[in-house]
DNA sequence: GGCTGTCTGTACACAAGTGCACAGATGCTC
DNA sequence: GAGCATCTGTGCACTTGTGTACAGACAGCC
């Protein structure tokens, strides 16, 4: 099976990179598990037994689930991330519940297992604590984009993120289940793309959405999309190629003594 | 001074539920500052040199800044927590600018000391993993909360979870203050209150609020304020008294060999 | 005790978004 | 290629919240 992995591996952008000794050091753990739309990875108050890291299209969001049976978005991931206990170091019970929106698989380890390879590789410790600077990052700024953005702008957003992890313009979403993931009224988000298509921004077809104009989606988006983006290159070296899908982030540079830092 | 820090370092939860050890390695490096309303702990962009714990009734605020010039609150913290680099542990830029809500002093120590110290206290480690968590928790529990609640509910919320911070049913903030960082209309907000105070849950004053029934606060408060409670209870071991006031968290537990999961 | 700056109360026109209902379109399956 | 479940479009009454403007109240200061 390692050997299957080989390629599966570089599917996912924090994996790729690690430096080779520390890419050693997990891939045996590595199972792949492929997932289906609105499969769950794990439950709200249930304790994380691994931690997955997206591949390829695969998108999964944190969402939190409300009383009156909603349940809002909090984070996207993508094959730019990992999910499962990232601040929590694994074993502590999940504050979010984690849903698959974009299908495909996954290469997932055990909490604990990860915890140990840390313990040993600096560079996957820095790594993973880069990245979850990155994951608060973009919840920060979403507490301030939910309370103060429009559902256009915020829409706006939410696409132009889902393509920069996706690399296409045919965004696979329902109005019903975007409109769930941003907290807002259905036929009001219909209205809204209505809007947006009108204006030359997108297209909308039966369970999908289609980028017609990024630079327009970006100029309707609310800053937050720019802010987070801007994060992700700084902590994570994120590059992001002409059309603004996410390609790479910086290899974790080669051990030095100045590297203490972010233990 | 560190004699005289003896007492002080009581008054903030984390430093207070260490083992004695561990607070030992801590104490010759915590340095204590004073901080009056309005003050910034650090600036969004900025490298973050110091770690903050409040004490007794200091309160600052993680707050994302947006281009029209307002600033929304993204998580209150207090003398149950500690603001700068926890989760990135130091020494990435700021994502946020923290800024004092409620003057009080604080114990801070540099990041990179603190980092020094982690390596060889699985305690200190232990618990500020476990703080990230519930950090974490409280601002995911935000985006959910500013996507679907009213304005009512979240300002009960709200002054709900600055009682627990202080203590003391009344609150030192102004109206416009408050809107701010909610991110709404002063005039609104002005409006809301009046009707809480119609129904007899508050007292409105010139830059105080007085909580008069905390029940019915809780009533009028959404769920949220609970839900990330009830996380810092499972996670941190907070304990409430009868009043709802936070006052101290679990012991971090003697160091055993089934220790290693939250390292 | 009067002045002054800040904070609070309220009014009003308007925009944004909800909640619900139902018709119509689309794609998939058999 | 007909049937069906699901998704999308739209209408309408209503609530929530914005934006702006201004009057009055409070508290601290000299």
């Amino acid at each position: 099976m390692p050997s299957a992995l080989e390629t599966p591996l570089s599917g996912n952008l924090l994996l790729r990179a690690l430096r080779v000794p520390d890419r050693a050091l997990l891939e045996p753990h590595l199972e792949l598990k492929p997932y289906r739309r609105g499969e769950v990875l794990f439950e709200a108050g249930v304790d994380v037994s691994h931690i997955s890291f997206p591949l390829g299209p695969c998108v999964a969001a944190l969402v939190i689930g409300l009383q009156d049976g909603r349940a809002v978005e909090t984070a996207t991931v993508g094959h730019e991330g990992a999910i499962g206990g990232v601040v929590s170091q694994g074993l502590l019970p999940a504050f979010s519940r984690a849903v698959v929106q974009v299908p495909g698989s996954v290469l997932r380890v055990e909490a604990a297992v990860l915890q140990q390879i840390k313990q040993t590789s600096p560079g996957l410790r820095n790594l993973m604590t880069r990245y979850s600077d990155c994951l608060l990052a973009q919840v920060l700024q979403s507490v301030a984009c939910n309370a103060s953005h429009t559902i256009e702008a915020r829409c706006s957003r939410w696409l132009l993120s889902l393509q920069d992890r996706l690399g296409s313009e045919v965004l696979p979403i329902t109005h019903e289940v975007l409109a769930e993931l941003l907290g807002v009224q259905r036929s009001y988000l219909t209205r809204t793309l209505r809007t947006l298509q009108e204006q030359g921004l997108i297209q909308v077809r039966r369970g999908r959405i289609i980028i017609e104009s990024r630079p327009l989606m970006e100029a309707a988006a609310c800053e937050c999309h720019g802010a987070v983006k801007r994060h992700f290159e700084t902590v994570l070296g994120a590059v992001y190629n002409a059309s603004g899908t996410l390609v790479s982030l910086r290899p974790v540079p080669a051990e030095g003594p100045p590297m203490s830092q972010a233990v």
